[in-house]
DNA sequence: TTTGGTGCAAAATTTTTGCAGGCTA
DNA sequence: TAGCCTGCAAAAATTTTGCACCAAA
């Protein structure tokens, strides 16, 4: 689950941060989206329809104070655009697994999923290297189902 | 694998591109320091040791180049920087597994690893979403032995 | 000789920063 | 009211592009 309004005035609060219009919109946009793995330039244009004095600075700022509170993800789809995801609320301890991306290299259409199959290799790691993993992040590359029926 | 200087001409004849000093060193930096993942700036200091002619936008260019040959790899690791490493040599088929990366968060060193276990988790995603996965690229975030014991 | 490749500088992008003024607490 | 936050514009940082010249084939 994603963070709900008042959780983030909260969450704004306990940390002596102040609750303003654009801070709310910015995260607002991102969890009204949350597949859609926006960019900034995308956030600012989305927020600029309800608050058109908005400045591409804030939306920056913003991005980065939301990424410390680990309210959001930042991914990298290796279309050459950062992007951002709402992330999903919890536990220091169990916030560890965001989903996964795949991409697909015909057209270029994500799909997002669950899975926690990495548990396994992540013991496996600390054992053989004394790394003790906290948190993963997997891109998996291929074709989509109506892309193979085109390639075929 | 990684490409050896003849193989490295051979595919550029092949393709009716030129062979010329500026390619060789980029790639000869990129095969010298394997895990050290470069980014395009590095890349530009290294090659102007040996050819302070070189310009920054011919390191581009190149780069650009050996992504398309697949010779080498685009990595992030959200450090900000975007890096790359010499990729292994091998067929259109077995090409896919690179090896991932254990980013410390502690001291921001990486490690990388080889790891065939997502196999069973491309099998299981080809079979609930249509999805044919042919590569894939995983990063692992936690602390390094090191960091671990500073911690404590 | 021909064509592709290079260096340089300028342009285009993306992100950050300084500062004066505005808004939250 | 005090200080954080914002918008704007300028600066910084990164990557791309245009163009004349050079070099590989």
């Amino acid at each position: 689950m994603s963070v709900n309004r008042e959780q983030f005035e909260k969450i704004l609060r306990e940390k002596g941060l102040k609750i303003t219009t654009q801070r709310v919109l910015v995260l607002t946009a991102l969890s009204a989206c949350p597949d859609k793995h926006l960019t900034a330039e995308e956030i600012y244009e989305l927020v600029k329809v309800d608050y058109p004095e908005i400045g591409l600075a804030t939306v920056y700022r913003t991005i980065q104070l939301l990424l410390e509170l680990h309210l959001i993800d930042r991914i990298n789809l290796d279309d050459g655009y950062v992007r951002y995801e709402i992330g999903d609320l919890g536990e220091e301890e169990t916030r560890h697994h965001h989903h996964h991306h795949l991409i697909c290299l015909g057209c270029g259409s994500i799909l997002s999923f669950q899975d926690d199959l990495l548990e396994e290799l992540e013991g496996k790691i600390a054992e053989t290297t004394g790394f003790s993993v906290t948190d993963h992040e997997v891109k998996l590359y291929g074709y989509c189902e109506e892309c193979r029926r085109k390639i075929d």
